[in-house]
RNA sequence: GGGCGAUUAGCUCAGUUGGUUAGAGCACUUGCCUUACAAGCAAGGGGUCGGGAGUUCGAGUCUCUCAUCGCCCACCA
């Protein structure tokens, strides 16, 4: 018997274990047609944060319903080693116990990179099994295994030798504090405050200069060009003429062209074709030097003089003094700006012209416009908004810096000799060096979909099986990052799409609409929230009370509402075990009509769940199940059959029915339902896991019984609230017109004993009277005085509707052109409402 | 500058291909320990669905427009 309260910590305890021993999350029954989701795999860098328990949530519960639904369902787990985020911190961590990376040298750091990972994807393991996740764990991968790193290998080699890796010089983003370079999606722009310096840049041989506007001033050491638009006829005749960069006293050239804007600043501006990526352009078209001001640390260098070996915010300090000293600056404006930042390290970004890696962009993108135009080969997007946004993504795709100065990661694939290149996984031979660099993270995780099931191994036969996927699940955070990259990278290697849906969620904000963050103190951590109110409560409560791609407030009182429902399924688990545990053999041949009336329910839940599941719409499969289990089941099913407990059939209908609610609540609350499933009497199966999802049968469809019990449970409601408005006592005397089958459900549900019943209209009492197609009733009693305050208001109601209706009803266009079942509703609730109408006026 | 989303009850949010009187949770009012559940039961109150216009027999839902808030991308001398 179960206790009498919900006990989540009870519930949870072992069968995570005993799930994991009977391998039901082990995929491979080649008899059933295979079912694909690929973890997106955490970073290996700190704790699952409520994000994550989300994501998951959302995975297990496709995994769980696929499986009942008979798959042969593989959801592959995996971690990743989050290169640049991963060696931050663990720089960070050496720091502190005083050791520097670059002295420890690369294989010393690597292994306490190693040992990094080993702790923190044990905690990650540890909090998947927590929220009951049911991962094939025989199958976990890592971006740094073999599985990832042949693939990362193959890919790239490939790539290269097909023109879609190249090396270039150009000017990327540079983290100063990583020293590495990023990729585009790895800066995030803040406001920031900042200055205008307008600088004086005196022209050759003449006593005038240009004001030229820059927040960066320190650039100037890099200066070749001053440049004016060539339609500006303020300046149009200085083209060709040379002016002196201040302070270096470099005589360069004024030059024309359209990337000065005649409308910003002063309309004049300075060319440092190393340092800006405009510039850069600039700089090519009109063949300029590049001049390197600064290291990899962003340290001013040899070039800059007297400012050589100054840090780039202390050089430009000093510099404006030294501009002003000598009568080189016309003024400062103080401005707001967005500026970059690395979003790893959090400094400042450096536009740094260096020497990189790239993917060129152009044709993957191309491609996968065209595949995503394609009705059968494209990826369908839940919510459907994120198809376009994809495509935009691809059509502004520039290419994709894919080197990075670290050491933890996969790196390239790419030996030199003298002026040689060779592609190759291993050292072509003596004298060869292999490039230094690692891969961004990301271009390991672009693969994931398919080299975590052996695309570029010997045994490929899981590939050749589970490939391509079928859902995915992820954040919109990471769509450019991440999903972008998994469908060019699978297109083209694959020339399949790596999944068929893409279900994209949003982002877990704080209480007050503010992002969760550490730095604001303001996080939630996903285990305190399983501690209190159990995974089952957890999962629920993410999973359905937002819609799709919504970002979802975290509100804990809706976690206790969410146990609450747990509670009350457990309760209404509780009456239906103590009722049914002598049922001998399910006996649906003497079927009532509450009986028919819940079947009928129950199928059309049914059908509205697996509707709603099949577009992963889990916030409306919710809400159907919260409702008729809460107020069909449990408010008018269980009240109903107390009357009739002792019969077989009554007692077949409860299991029946709490039967089909346990499976379509498992793949939500796994724990609970597991519980609950095993104490039933009769079950098909050791474990709800293994049992089948319920099916819409239209034999347990009883359309008029469900019409007449819906009405009947409305006059219920009718009456009840005319005793409490007219304090109508239990003591009043009754008289009761209704069919005999009826009658006894309106006792039941009105709780009318018989003592109460008279036969004919007792003397002297007030009549309070309620009557409808099904029942007349008349409650008697003394003292009491019609509310006629709460009459005239009804009435009132009444009449408006009527109006309302007949209004309607007289529109010829609407009779015309409505469909005729609408209309025929229309009459129908007129006539009941003119009925009722009479009725009220007969009380006045 | 380009794009996307949001605006519905006091609060947080649902609302499917346009169709009965727009829903839920929490909060609120009133009455109940009715032996599955007081973390519950019963009955209620509360919304001109951001403003305006249009299409339609019919608009929270479709179109246009304005406003406010938020996000993404690009630019940022």
């Amino acid at each position: 018997m179960l206790d009498k309260k919900y006990n989540h910590k009870e519930v949870e305890k072992d069968k995570f274990k005993t799930w994991l021993k009977k391998e039901y999350f082990k995929c491979g029954d080649t008899s059933k047609e295979p079912f694909t989701i690929i973890l997106p795999p955490p970073n290996v860098t700190g704790r699952l944060h409520l994000g994550h328990a989300w994501d998951v949530s959302i995975q297990d519960i496709v995994a769980r319903y696929k499986r009942m639904q008979g798959y042969d369902v593989l959801w592959l787990p995996g971690t990743d080693h989050a290169a640049i985020a991963t060696e931050a911190k663990v720089v960070a961590k050496l720091k502190k116990e005083g050791i520097d990376k670059y002295k420890l040298g690369r294989e010393k750091f690597l292994e306490k990179c190693w040992e990094w990972t080993e702790e923190y994807g044990g905690n990650i393991r540890k909090e998947w099994a927590n929220m009951g996740l049911s991962l094939d764990n025989t199958k976990e991968r890592f971006t740094l295994d073999e599985y990832s790193v042949n693939a990362v290998n193959k890919a790239f080699i490939d790539m290269y030798n097909k023109g879609l890796i190249y090396r270039g010089k150009r000017i990327i983003n540079w983290d100063p504090e990583a020293k590495t370079a990023l990729s585009n999606e790895e800066v995030f722009y803040k406001d920031t405050k900042g200055a205008f310096y307008h600088i004086k840049y005196y022209i050759e041989g003449e006593d005038n200069y240009l004001d030229v506007a820059t927040t960066r001033p320190e650039t100037l050491f890099g200066d070749t060009a001053v440049a004016v638009n060539p339609k500006d006829k303020r300046y149009k005749h200085l083209i060709g003429k040379n002016i002196i960069v201040p302070i270096v006293n470099r005589v360069v050239p004024i030059i024309g062209d359209e990337h000065a804007d005649m409308e910003k600043g002063t309309g004049v501006v300075k060319i440092t074709p190393a340092h800006d990526p405009n510039d850069f352009e600039v700089g090519n078209r009109h063949n300029l030097e590049r001049i390197v001001i600064m290291d990899e640390k962003a340290v001013m260098n040899e070039v800059t003089g007297k400012y050589n070996g100054l840090d780039r915010f202390e050089c430009r300090e000093k510099l404006i003094e030294e501009l002003k000293e000598k009568d080189l600056l016309e003024k400062t404006e103080e401005i707001i700006h967005s500026v970059g930042y690395s979003e790893r390290t959090n400094v400042m970004v450096e536009p740094y012209l260096s020497e990189q890696w790239f993917v060129k962009m152009k044709d993957l993108s191309q491609n996968l416009i065209k595949m995503q135009k394609d009705r059968d080969k494209k990826v369908n997007f839940f919510p459907k908004r994120y198809e376009k946004i994809i495509i935009q993504k691809a059509e502004e795709c520039y290419d994709w810096c894919i080197s990075r100065q670290l050491w933890w990661g996969i790196r390239i694939p790419i030996w030199y000799k003298d002026n040689e290149i060779k592609a190759s996984v291993d050292s072509p031979g003596e004298g060869w060096v292999q490039d230094e660099d690692v891969l961004d993270t990301w271009f390991s995780s672009a693969l994931w979909p398919f080299s975590t099931l052996g695309w570029a191994m010997e045994d490929d036969s899981l590939y050749k099986r589970y490939f391509p996927t079928n859902f995915m699940s992820t954040g919109y955070d990471i769509i450019f990052f991440w999903v972008f990259r998994m469908m060019f990278q699978s297109q083209n290697f694959t020339k399949q799409n790596p999944f068929k849906d893409c279900y994209m969620h949003g982002l877990i904000r704080a209480k007050d609409g503010r992002k969760m963050s550490k730095s604001l103190g303001n996080g939630v951590e996903p285990l305190e929230m399983v501690e209190k109110y159990g995974a089952d409560a957890l999962r629920y409560y993410l999973t359905t009370t937002s819609a799709a791609g919504m970002d979802l407030r975290f509100d804990e009182e809706k976690i206790t509402s969410t146990w609450n429902f747990i509670n009350k399924l457990w309760n209404a688990s509780r009456f239906v075990l103590m009722n049914i545990e002598d049922i001998k053999e399910e006996n649906l041949d003497n079927l009532k009509l509450e009986d028919k009336w819940i079947l009928t329910k129950l199928n059309n839940t049914i059908k509205e769940v697996e509707k709603h599941m099949n577009k992963y719409d889990f916030n409306l499969a919710g809400a159907s199940l919260y409702s008729f289990i809460w107020e069909d089941f449990c408010d008018s099913y269980i009240e109903l059959s107390k009357s009739s407990l002792n019969d077989n059939t009554t007692k077949t209908v409860l299991l029946k029915v709490l039967t089909a609610i346990l499976k379509m609540l498992h793949p939500f609350m796994p724990y609970v339902t597991e519980e609950i499933y095993q104490k039933l009497p009769i079950k098909e199966s050791e474990s709800i896991m293994i049992s089948t999802y319920p099916k819409y049968n239209k034999n347990n469809i009883y359309l008029d019984e469900e019409q007449v019990l819906t009405k009947v449970l409305g006059d219920v409601t009718n009456i009840r609230n005319l005793k409490v408005n007219n304090n109508i006592t239990k003591e009043a005397s009754i008289t009761i017109k209704s069919s005999k089958d009826l009658e006894s459900i309106y006792k039941n549900m009105l709780k009318i004993k018989d003592d109460y019943i008279v036969e004919k209209a007792p003397k002297d009492k007030k009549e309070y009277n309620y009557k409808s197609n099904y029942i007349d009733i008349t409650y008697y009693q003394e003292g009491s005085v019609l509310n006629k305050e709460l009459l005239l208001k009804e009435i009132e109601k009444l009449e408006q509707s009527i109006i309302k209706r007949e209004n309607l009803l007289a529109n010829e266009n609407y009779i015309t052109k409505a469909p005729q079942n609408i209309v025929e509703l229309d009459k129908q609730k007129l006539k009941e409402e003119q009925e009722k109408l009479k009725i009220l006026k007969e009380k006045l």
